[in-house]
Formats: C-alpha cells, sequence, structure tokens
DNA sequence: CATGAATGAGTTTTCATTCAT
DNA sequence: GATGAATGAAAACTCATTCAT
C-alpha cells in the first residue's frame, strides 16, 4: 500500500495536526504515531521539524506564487483583477488547511521568515489590483479586497449560509472593491 | 518595594511576550526573568499559564464587549454605524499588542476557546452594522468592513505610508462598504 | 463559632486528610483550604508539617500507652490478656483513621522514626500476652493474635457481614491463640 | 553496552527506593542517577512514574497469582491447605521487598487501585483455606492464618531470634489456626 | 528505510516555608 | 491570630534530536 510515498503521508498528516493544534503543540511523536512509523524515521525524510513545516508551505504555496506571476503577464484590466480574485479565492479554498495553518499560527510563521513571504505576497497580489500609480485609498480598496475573501474562510467555519452562495457573495463584494480602485475614484 | 501592581505587571510583561514571540513560545521563566521575580511568584498571581493569557484577554476585551452594548442601545442609523467603525478601529489601535497576538496565535487561543468568543463578537458587531433583516451581500459587505480595518493592522507593521493617512484612509473604505450596505445595495 | 480551637481543627482537618490520600500527598494548602485559612495561619499553630502530624500521633497514641501501662500493673492472668485484647481491638477501633493512616503511611512514619515506637508498643503488647519466659511459638501466637485484629480491621472496610459479629469473631480468634499460649503449648 | 535489560534495572532499582524511601520520597531523578542514565530514558521505557511501579507489582504478584490458580486446583485437604500456607510465606519472603514495600506504601497503592486487588487476593487465598459454607469464625481464622505469615515479615526485621527458626513457629501457628477451622470448630 | 535506545535542555507546576504587616 | 506576597528547591514530564544497528 504505502511504499515509497512516506515523504507525501508525512506532510499530510503533519499539515493536519499543524492546522489543528497549531505548529508548536503538536510533536513529532504525535506525527509518527498518527503514521504509525518511529520518530526516528521522519528524521530520515526531513532534517528537523521546521523542514517538514517549510517543505509543506513550498508545496501549497506554488498556486499562489504562480497567480502572482501569472498576473504579472496579464494587461492590468478590470477583468484581469476580477479574475485574480476569483482564483485568490479559489487558492484559499483549496490550500484550506494551510490558510487555517497560517491563519492561525503566523508566530510560528514569523520565526520562521515564512512572515515576511506572505506579506510580501499579499502586497504584490494587491499591487496588480490597481494601477502602478493608485493613490492610497485605492490601495486600501485593493488590499481590503484581498482581506474580503479572507472574511469568507473566516465565514465559513461560522454561518449557517450556503456555503457556495457565501463565497460568491465574498467574491462581489471584492469586485466592487476593485471596481471601485479600477475608476480611481 | 513593588506593592499591589505585581499582578498587573505579570500581565504587561506577558502580553509583550506573548505579542513578540507567540504564547507557546514564552515560557513562564522568561516572564519571571524580566519581571525579576521568582516563577513561583507568577503561580500565587495566577493559577496557570492559561490563566495569564485569559486574565489579559478578559482586560483587553472589555471595550469591545462595551462597543458592543453601546451599540445596541443606539438607533440602527449610518451615523451610529460609522461611529462604531471608528471606535473599532480605535479599539484595535489601543489594544495593538493584543491584537497582534491574537491575530498570531489562533492556535492556541482556539485551545482556550477564546477563538468562539473573539467570532461571537465579530458577527455580534458585524450584525450591528446592517438591518436586522438584510440581505447575504450586505452581512457580506458588513463583515467585509470589519475585516478593512483589520487589514489597516496588517498593514500597519510593513508600508511606509504616513500612519495616519493610511488608517484614515481603511475607516473610509469601511465606510463606504457600510454606506453600500445601509441603503441595501 | 471556631474561636480558640484552631489548632484542633488543624488536627482534625489534617488527619482526615492523611489518612485519605497519604501522608506525603496531603499539601498544606489543602489543609488550610479546607479550613478556610490561609497555609501562613497554620504556621502560627505548629512549627512544620512534621510537627502536625507527630502531635496528632502523640494524642490518639495515649490510649494504648496507657493500655500498656495498665498491662503491667496487672496480674498476668488469662482474663487480663483478653481484657487486653479487647481493649486493643476496641482502640484500633476508635481511632480508625489513624490506625488507617499508620497501616498506610508506614513509610512516612517510619521516615519520623514513629515507625521504631509503633513496634515497640505492638512487641509490649505481645510481650503483654505472655509469660515472661515463654518459648518462642507461644510468642509468636501471642503477636499474630494482635494481627488478629489487625485482620478484623482490614476485613472491616471489605466484607458484607455484620460488622460486630465480625469483629467479635476476630476477637474470639485473638482468644484461642493467647489461651494455647497462656497454657504454654 | 547495556543491551535489552535497561527495563529490568529500572525496576529494580525503583523496587529498592521504594521499599526504602517510599513511593512518594523516590524521585525518577534518583533512580536515574543511581542507574546512570537519564531522567528521560526512564520515560523511554515507561509511560509514567505510576507505570513503573504497576510494572513491578505486576511482575512481583505473579508467584501469589499462580498459588491462587494452582490452589483452585487441588482437593481441599488439609494437605493442601497447609501447602498454600507454605508457599504463601515462601512467596512473602521472596519478594520481600515488595511486601515491605506494600505494607508501608498502601496510600500511594490505594490511588492505583492496587489495594483492592491486594484485598482480592487475601480474600481468594483465604476462600482456600476453609471448606466453600464455612462458617464465619473458620472465615476468620482462615484469614488470620494469613496475616500470622504477615506477622513473620514484622517481626523479620525486629527481634533477635533466628530467623529460619522464626518463621517456622509463624507457619506452624498459622496451621493450627487453619486446622481447627478444617475441623469445622 | 527504518528502529530502539537514549540524551540534554527545557517545560509547567507544586510545595513547604518565611516574613513583614 | 492571622494574611498577603513571595521564594528556593524540586518534582514529573515532554520534546527535538542523535546514532549505532
Amino acid at each position: 500500500m504505502s511504499r515509497g510515498n512516506t515523504r507525501q503521508r508525512i506532510q499530510d498528516v503533519a499539515l493536519e495536526l499543524f492546522a489543528e493544534r497549531g505548529y508548536e503543540k503538536t510533536s513529532l511523536r504525535e506525527i509518527a504515531e498518527q503514521l504509525d512509523v518511529t520518530k526516528a524515521a521522519l528524521y530520515y525524510h526531513f532534517k528537523t521539524k521546521e523542514d517538514i513545516l517549510l517543505s509543506i508551505f513550498e508545496d501549497l504555496n506554488r498556486p499562489i506564487v504562480e497567480l502572482i506571476a501569472w498576473g504579472e503577464q496579464q494587461p492590468r484590466t478590470l477583468e484581469t483583477k476580477k479574475e485574480i480574485l476569483r482564483r485568490y479565492g479559489q487558492a484559499l479554498y483549496d490550500a484550506e488547511p494551510l490558510f487555517r495553518f497560517m491563519q492561525e499560527n503566523q508566530a510560528s510563521i514569523r520565526e520562521l521568515s515564512l512572515g515576511e513571504r506572505i506579506k510580501q505576497r499579499m502586497f504584490a497580489l494587491s499591487g496588480l489590483l490597481v494601477e502602478q500609480d493608485a493613490e492610497l485609498i485605492d490601495r486600501v480598496r485593493a488590499l481590503t479586497s484581498l482581506f474580503a475573501m479572507h472574511a469568507g474562510m473566516f465565514a465559513m467555519l461560522q454561518t449557517d449560509d450556503d456555503l457556495k452562495e457565501r463565497q460568491e457573495a465574498h467574491l462581489l463584494v471584492a469586485h466592487e472593491l476593485i471596481t471601485t480602485a479600477h475608476h480611481g475614484d
């Protein structure tokens, strides 16, 4: 059954636990136990605990990096911006455990200087949602549009609205924000 | 020498360290050392480490609880809503270390079931920003307006814009969102 | 209500707890809390924790010391011996918490060199149950008769026999043992 | 260097120290130091301090469990009963440190609910020393015969009689008790 | 590919005790 | 007759990590 893919299985279980109980509170013993291997086995696949986290981040971060790269190639039309927001929402949704983890473990994240990279990404993305020389108010609108998507994730675990409908509403509000920004008012 | 204020001093130092390095990574030894008392002294004032965190939360949370109470007494005019957002922004700003801490330690927070309470408060507040029977899209706008203020905190540590101006821009965007919501789209 | 008798109350509560959870596992905090005073108050009445235990032992030990003294004054008849056993059983029963405590905390007891004293008492008592120059087998019978009474305490918490009847049976068996010993066979 | 025997060595040293200073007063540090390993090593082999004690008990208890099982297979003749007492005495003697420990740490023992099991065994054994439907007095005699053996252990550390002779005398008294019981008074 | 055995450095927590007030 | 505030020493336990096999 599980042959050769132990590395992947470690990442899966680790992310699950990191997202659930937090990075610090998750011990390698727990990860090992859930995988039914010994702690020492983890060290065959990863140099340190940090290493496990970094590798997960690297993997699940890729879609957003690619989104930024893609966005940079596109003409900065309103359509492009909307597409970026749509894809961003999708990426959040797809990597939900990672998003949850990142939301909830920023302290650990900062120490690994992942924080910097996340912020860079946020600003890079929000930069794609306004004109190069946009005014402050428009940059704020753009950044807030990303947060509108975050609010969607936040609400996800909480409300009893229809999930799909809710996500679409968040996307809509995000669109409003950048549409206003796009016109430069 | 130091009279009845040790309890307060513990809270201050603890919050500072919790916000700086995270709850899990902050040891009681560090707190005690920075206060120049023994670890045991902390236990005279608080039953557990968790207890320290809870008491801090309780204290710094009060302004927001009061804001909600106040908001519930007011007529639900646009002016009231704007005032709520303004005060919310102020509360975030005043309790900035706590806010930072909460943003960054949600994993720890959840385990203490503070998460629930925070979410409740977010939804309570956003409820005050729309009419009772508002449509989904307007409720999303209201929630996002609160997140616009969070985005302000997020940006604070990052951009080189003028701080005051930036906060005002975030407040403005938040206003736009609820103004749209107020009119019912 | 409680005036002047705090010392006594401390002893009562302490013995109760010592017997229930053991000497080591009972903390002064627990004793103080149950009495609704502070730990420091205990130190007004007793110099140390050990001191509390010693004072209790002294008090509740007195009946047995007196029994030995009484026994030494009596003619060493079979009647006397039976009376000693009866009174010993009664003393065990009366000071049941202390007996329970002593049974269960001999380790602590030894460290306070109470162990020596208890053994001395046991041998003193069993000495009163045989002639001065009795043979080994009779001295063993005498010692065992005391243990027959202990067995009674042991059984007390366990069987569903009628309690009084049970105690009487133990006394009877103890009598048999010393009667055999008394005749020197 | 030291191969698979560390676990055993921990048990040996632990029992020695538990018997000597009591369970509560023996710290894992002491055990580790005496074994020249770290405390953490103890935790590799046993989950908790309690666990060490339980495992010792389990091991040294086996002979008595086996004795009970053996006794249940035998015809309930006087010879069998005498043999049970002899073997019981031997088992006590063999596991002398454990017996001593159990005598002296019943408070700790009870919390681990070992107390129940010990009592059960005592009653099981004494049940084998009388007829099925024996009268109370005979059951008391049987139980007391076991306590006669305990008295032997008690005396062991105390008197200056010849050890072997003393043990035999205790066995003899125990025999008397069950012989009387066997004939039905 | 993995385990079994172990470590060193740390953690939170508890306790008996002290002393100025 | 007592409390409030604190301490010093120690306890049980956990964790990431290592390494010979």
